[in-house]
RNA sequence: GCCGGGGUGGCGGAAUGGCAGACGCGUCCGACUCAAAAUCGGAUGGGGCGACUCGUGCGGGUUCGAAUCCCGCCCCCGGCACCA
């Protein structure tokens, strides 16, 4: 392609003629091991829901983690970066629903038209180890881990009471409720409370070892929204007995055991199951009452954004452990039945909850905590720490001691024992949907809840399902499917028609690539002990809470069952941001802002897009799209095109020789992989575009034409990354052997990178007086002569005495004057 | 309320103790052109004719020197939010 003076690059011909190229080449085969002698980089970035049409997210979320890959392939690492669908899920079945097409044809149909997209990315995916998790090579796999997780009683069934979205007419885990209103994540209706039998993966059992960061490379933010999302809080429990009643008690937990001489009263959870016995018989109606206002607000959309610390007397008194004081006992619902044990004691002095109880109920507030250093606050309750007051034995001890105190004596008398709460629930596994993995169980009249045996795996999901909204599974009505023999007896069985949540699918899928087509088991444990753990995984930070601790989870307990030795499946973590509208506003319909990268693509090309998706700024923080910028990589590319393609002009009298342009290519080098080391890419962008001005002009200078040929070659081999097809038309316009992908990465030589002369600012009192230019090797003496003989420094100093010389060689000089 | 991140030209951003504003967008001026596009060159934080001076959310501090470190405050974004 002959280059046209000042022409801008023709991309649409460039990028087809080199993804002709490359799809000669031989894909990998889908479960090669490493090769030997190289190091292993198992590149992963979050694979995405086939929603129909690739967005300009998946493209930011996806072309920097490509770069990043293509980058440690050149630097010699053996890189996978596969690419798959995460194909269940709601938006399917609800397709389904409206327009009466089959999930199954609708998923596969997006799916190929997202292929295509993500080809046109000129991404350097392995498509040979893809995965689609709604095909029964995949989800059977979901039903076998799933028997491992019930054998070891990691899965399991119970009645309780969970959330559930009317709209989407499914359960939804305690994740997917989200706000102070808890609305549906996904259509924001609010949540109502059924009480109905559902499967749960026992996560907490792994508490503790979640929150053991240790050795995670993960941005901090993430880290911490995992910590406040386990919630680990110590503190103590202990049991009270209700006054005329010695065969009733309960149980409190409490982290401020200091302040157990405060207790003036007690609350409990409406649904506390001791109410209904201890209520006295005149408080009955008024505690009935109460316990149906409470069941209905856990149904009915709580939009109250002031919560009131409503509450109702039982008219039972509580004997207090420790002075035997009766106090009585009021049950509220800002007392949780989920959390702890579903009681508390109130002390109402220091803590702001229970003050606020009290003092709309009138109950007695008992201060045991004296305010150290600070004044108290008049109608507010002291939390914070102090000397214990009123308080038996303990009096005078400083609250932090008296807590440790207070722990061992319940504990030596046998009334209390410390204790660890999270606020980490059991996940919620099963959906009332149709569109997902069928949970591999049989009921069975005779021998109850039977697994499903191995062998008899997948339990396929018919395809001839009816689709209608009704807050039931679509199996429940499928005779076929419910109606089965007993894998134990033989006699009539009925299956589980509940499905399992999509995030069990992305739980484990990073093993899943590794032997996409095993059909022995999940995953070939050589492929995993070789490729694992994930070295680089990227994705957004929307994950944090729910995939990520899932995935973490399922390591864990896949390690336990003895299917692999990791304990971790991603230490290393990167998040991007989110491109917003050129309005600021997140990109939606509906707000008419959505970027398409098709059109995109038409316009500018691939390689344009990627460049400026990278440019934009950093990469974890996303930004607003701006029209405008994108001429920036427009004219850049051009620039390395028509530097690379047009005919170098004849020597020019006293033009410069390579030296100075040597210098720049190494600091290139230097700078280009230390930003892709560190994912900036935008700076990497930015010291590319530095570059082909170097290149440009030391050409229209009449350079030395050998060193710009090594330039060019350089620029390629750097620009491969990040503009794959432009860089690989480069590289052969230049003469490059082969392709530029298959090239080692530049090295750099410290030495020629360095500058030869810099420049030196000469300060007087800290503030800039005087430039120098000095070799980068000159020594402490000489720069601080050099700034003494300036006369600027001179005029500045002005004859005052000077005090001292602050010589930074390489950097600057400061002259310090006066006394 | 608690936790985390952030606030730098007209705009996106760079610089993590040493020349603030790299790189780019936009704007202005010029070259090429019959003209335009594309391309190329120059200018571009504010004030001042100038020597200079002010300037990284606000106020203080540490330091020879602070966008960068410390203290207090304001604002924006994200997460959590009766978790005892």
């Amino acid at each position: 392609m002959a280059a046209v003076q000042g022409s801008r690059h023709p991309a649409a011909a460039i990028e087809a003629k080199w993804r002709r190229r490359w799809a000669e080449r031989p894909e990998g085969g889908g479960d090669r091991l490493p090769r030997p002698g190289r190091p292993k980089h198992y590149a992963l970035t979050m694979f995405p829901y086939p929603s129909g049409d690739l967005h300009i997210g998946h493209w930011y979320a996806m072309v920097p983690a490509d770069a990043h890959a293509r980058y440690r392939r050149m630097c010699g690492d053996d890189v996978i970066f596969p690419m798959g669908f995460d194909a269940f899920g709601l938006p399917a079945e609800n397709a389904a629903i409206r327009h009466g097409i089959h999930p199954l044809r609708w998923t596969r149909e997006n799916i190929a038209r997202m292929r295509g997209q993500l080809r046109s990315m000129g991404a350097s995916f392995d498509w040979s180890r893809e995965v689609v998790t709604c095909e029964p090579a995949y989800y059977r796999w979901n039903q076998w881990l799933f028997l491992r997780l019930f054998e070891r009683g990691l899965a399991y069934k119970r009645f309780a009471p969970v959330d559930f979205c009317p709209t989407c007419n499914t359960t939804l885990a305690r994740e997917q409720v989200v706000g102070p209103e808890r609305v549906c994540e996904r259509c924001e209706t609010p949540v109502t409370r059924r009480d109905l039998d559902q499967w749960f993966f026992r996560i907490t059992a792994y508490a503790d070892e979640l929150l053991d960061f240790g050795g995670l490379d993960w941005p901090e933010r993430v880290v911490t929204m995992q910590r406040n999302w386990i919630g680990r809080s110590e503190g103590v429990q202990f049991a009270f007995g209700v006054r005329g009643r010695p065969d009733a008690t309960f149980e409190v937990f409490t982290t401020r055991v200091d302040t157990i001489y405060g207790a003036t009263f007690c609350v409990l959870a409406p649904e506390h199951p001791l109410v209904a016995s201890i209520t006295a018989p005149e408080r009955r109606a008024d505690v009935e009452a109460y316990q149906a206002q409470a069941a209905r607000r856990s149904e009915i959309e709580r939009l109250s954004t002031e919560r009131e610390r409503t509450g109702v007397d039982t008219g039972a008194e509580a004997v207090h452990p420790l002075t035997g004081e009766p106090i009585p006992i009021w049950i509220g619902d800002y007392v949780l039945a989920s959390y702890g044990t579903g009681a508390i004691m109130a002390v109402p002095a220091h803590d702001e909850r229970d003050f606020d109880f009290a003092r709309r109920h009138g109950l007695p507030i008992r201060t045991v905590i004296a305010a150290e250093g600070e004044a108290a606050v008049p109608g507010a309750a002291h939390t914070g720490p102090g000397r214990m007051v009123a308080s038996g034995r303990y009096t005078g001890m400083r609250n932090e001691d008296g807590a440790r105190r207070l722990a061992e004596d319940l504990e030596a008398a046998g009334i209390g024992r410390r204790r660890t709460n999270y606020r980490l629930r059991d996940w919620l596994v099963s959906r009332q949907r149709y569109w997902g993995t069928p949970i591999p169980i049989v009921y069975c009249a005779r021998c109850g809840m039977v697994p499903v045996p191995d062998a008899d795996l997948p339990v396929l999901l018919p395809e001839d399902a009816q689709f209608l909204p009704t807050g039931e599974s679509p199996l429940r009505h499928h005779e076929g499917f419910r109606r089965t023999a007993c894998p134990r007896c033989g006699g009539p069985a009925e299956r589980e028609t509940d499905t399992m949540d999509t995030f069990v699918d992305s739980s484990w899928y990073q093993y899943r690539y590794l032997s996409p087509r095993d059909d022995r088991a999940p995953f070939d444990p050589a492929a995993a002990a070789a490729w694992l753990p994930v070295d680089v995984y990227t994705g957004g930070v929307e994950h944090a809470t729910m995939h990520l601790l899932y995935t973490r989870f399922f390591t864990k307990a896949m390690r336990d069952i003895g299917l692999t030795n990791l304990s971790e499946p991603m230490p290393r973590l990167r998040n991007q941001g989110v491109i917003l509208g050129e309005n600021s506003e997140k990109m939606s319909k509906s707000r008419g802002n959505v970027v398409n990268p098709d059109d995109l693509v038409d316009r500018y090309g691939a390689d344009v897009v990627r460049v400026y998706l990278m440019f934009i700024g950093p990469w974890e923080a996303g930004g607003p799209w701006n029209p405008q910028g994108i001429e920036g990589p427009v004219r850049f590319l051009a620039r390395c095109w028509r530097l690379a393609a047009d005919p170098y002009p004849p020597p020019a009298q006293g033009a410069p020789d390579g030296g100075e342009l040597r210098r720049r290519i190494h600091r290139a080098v230097r700078d280009v992989t230390a930003d892709l080391e560190r994912f900036a890419f935008n700076t990497a962008v930015a010291s590319l575009m530095t570059l082909s001005g170097d290149l440009a002009a030391h050409r229209d200078a009449g350079g030395d034409r050998a060193a710009f040929r090594e330039g060019m070659l350089v620029l390629a081999l750097l620009l491969a990354p990040l503009a794959p097809h432009l860089a690989e038309e480069c590289w052969a316009l230049q003469g490059g052997e082969g392709s530029v992908h298959d090239q080692p990465w530049p090295t750099f030589d410290p030495a020629l990178a360095a500058e030869e002369s810099v420049t030196v600012v000469l300060q007087v009192d800290g503030r800039l007086r005087d430039r120098r230019a000095a070799a980068p090797t000159a020594s402490e003496d000489e720069l601080r002569v050099l700034a003494l003989e300036s006369p600027k420094v001179q005029a500045a100093v002005a004859g005052r005495p000077v005090a001292r010389v602050v010589v930074v060689p390489g950097r600057l000089v400061n002259v310090v004057t006066g006394a």
